[in-house]
DNA sequence: ATATTTATGCTCATTTTGAGTTTAAATGCT
DNA sequence: AGCATTTAAACTCAAAATGAGCATAAATAT
């Protein structure tokens, strides 16, 4: 894509741009905070003045939001070739992940923006099932990339990688033909497992075959599927630069780690009820959860306390009130604290 | 410490450099490649005619030592605030990892060199137990430096630090007083598990208590326990820059992924036993495993397959000789693939 | 009152894990 | 040749973790 939108900071001697990925989980929905109408993410050059990139995201975020922010960790380094300084240095950018607490989510600067973040990769959501764009346009289109390539072994090695990060079976794959045994096994479509935290996966996937307007080989011709009209809008919402693959980078890093490390706290308020930790937990992964076996993983892992109180619940039995246990913060850290698979 | 090496592109425009830990595994064996007499990492500035960082680390990984690489990853960004470019703007520098097949391992540049890992990090090898220097001299000086602190929290948080980072029980880090009953609890040191992995955790704590020579603080002048005098030996090989670190980070990064993604084969030759695998997985993690568990694990995964010959060996039993299932090569670069516990 | 909703405690079969024992097939030494 | 030694590899077993479900408790809505 062409991009009108231009930062004045390009044109410097500098060639480091920090960029940030801030998430916070309001109203349960996970979320990233957005800048020029949520086509780009808070990002600004690395100068002298900054002693360390940490800094150079705190303070770029501070003047562009206004949002005070916490845990910070970095993500990755990109190189973007097609943006160079004077002396013809390409852009590097350091792109880092932030949490940010839901009570703290409050009076941001205009054009600041907390947007959902399936928004940007509705595939990506299975609250309430699979969306049905994956079985209707979105295996069918990869499917039919991977059986249009000259070699037989790229066309298998194709359809292994469709069905390992789309959570489809192997018998589903199997063969050249997809005619009629396509229908038979239409049903079986959920044999393998969806794993949460192959996000970035599978959005270079679907960038590889042309169906991200980012990508420059969009949109794809392939026939045998017919693009809905509002294509545009079932695949995502389109940002400037690479920065849908950032946010990519993000939860896939977030899905990962939230199975080991206890990053959750940093989302939640000071109090909140299993309930309400598990429907974060359930927001970021994009999945259910068994309710029994989240609640015994975390008093196996002994990270809450209860508050003594209970909430005021508005129907139902009130539920305890729970803390993070403070005292614990550094073994939280890097102790294992893994999850329950999915419900 | 002061650094009398310096590169000549430091003078530059640029303000972006790569550098590469290269791993291989020899005579059972985990080494870094390093430059300048072990002192430094290879490494290079980024320049407009590299089309990514990747191509910026190939160029001068294969320049400084003529190393053909295969598989690379990112693996963090640091910044240098002391080196800075013409126009004030600090060195940032994008470090990857690298893993070389043992038979790929010849005919080096003069001042290239492959080091011992452990060499740089001689706590971190556990293959014959643990070292000695940890309960002799690392935890002490720790602990000292855990009691002076002025706040008592402060000095329990930090005691807890101890304990998570070197693998030591609670009752051994129990209480204010450390007298008579250290003496007890000193043969239950290894009640708490030693975790492989945190490798920069252990790092950082000995550099900022000021035990790593490359640290400002260096020595520090803790009175309870003389520091014998090999002690620059013990404490392992110096290096320039904070190079150290980022081999700590690379260390920390593969003992973490090896246990869920099958790295390993990076470093293999094309055709081996099991003991030999199970002998280079040990040396990467520095702990002795236990091989029917081991083994248990590996054919569950399915990643290997036999050739149908067997190895000459030198004693024993000959063993059946496997290779990497190549046709699952993208499955096992996604597929979770865990390692057992310690022997 | 009774159905509904939410919270929370408990059970149970299955799988995974940690740690052995046993048997097999080679070599080296006397 | 015979026997101890060494390495490989198959099999067993108890304990712990996991996935899934049932039962009970405490509130609200009708």
């Amino acid at each position: 894509m062409t991009l009108s939108y231009s930062h004045a900071h390009q044109q410097g001697s500098g060639t480091t741009e920090v960029v940030a990925v801030l998430v916070a989980i309001t109203d349960h929905i996970a979320r990233v905070l957005t800048v020029d109408q949520g086509k780009l993410l808070p990002n600004g050059p690395l100068m002298p003045l900054h002693r360390s990139l940490q800094a150079g995201v705190r303070q770029w975020v501070e003047e562009q939001t206004q949002q005070p922010l916490g845990y910070l960790e970095q993500l990755y380094t990109f190189v973007d070739t097609n943006r160079r300084n004077i002396d013809g240095h390409a852009l590097v950018y350091v792109s880092y992940l932030g949490l940010v607490q839901e009570t703290q989510t409050q009076e941001l600067q205009s054009q600041a923006l907390w947007r959902d973040w399936y928004d940007y990769f509705p595939w990506e959501n299975h609250l309430d099932g699979m969306p049905s764009i994956i079985m209707d346009f979105i295996v069918p289109v990869l499917l039919e990339w991977a059986n249009t390539a000259e070699d037989s072994s790229v066309r298998e090695r194709r359809r292994q990688r469709i069905g390992l990060c789309w959570g489809l079976s192997e018998s589903f794959l199997a063969g050249d033909e997809l005619t009629n045994a396509q229908a038979v096994n239409v049903d079986a479509h959920e044999q393998r497992e969806w794993i949460a935290e192959h996000v970035l996966l599978r959005y270079e996937m679907l960038y590889e075959v042309g169906l991200i307007p980012e990508a420059p080989n969009y949109p794809p011709n392939y026939q045998a599927v017919v693009l809905p009209e509002d294509w545009s809008k079932r695949i995502g919402v389109p940002m400037y630069y690479d920065h849908r693959r950032v946010i990519a980078t993000a939860i896939s890093r977030l899905r990962a780690k939230i199975e080991y490390r206890p990053l959750i706290f940093g989302l939640m308020p000071d109090v909140f009820t299993l309930s309400q930790l598990q429907q974060s937990v359930e927001a970021l992964s994009g999945m259910r959860l068994h309710k029994q076996n989240f609640r015994r993983l975390l008093d196996s892992q002994n990270l809450v306390m209860e508050t003594g109180e209970s909430s005021s619940a508005q129907r139902g039995r009130p539920a305890k009130l729970y803390c993070f246990r403070h005292d614990i913060e550094l073994q939280s850290l890097l102790m294992d604290s893994k999850l329950p698979k999915r419900k």
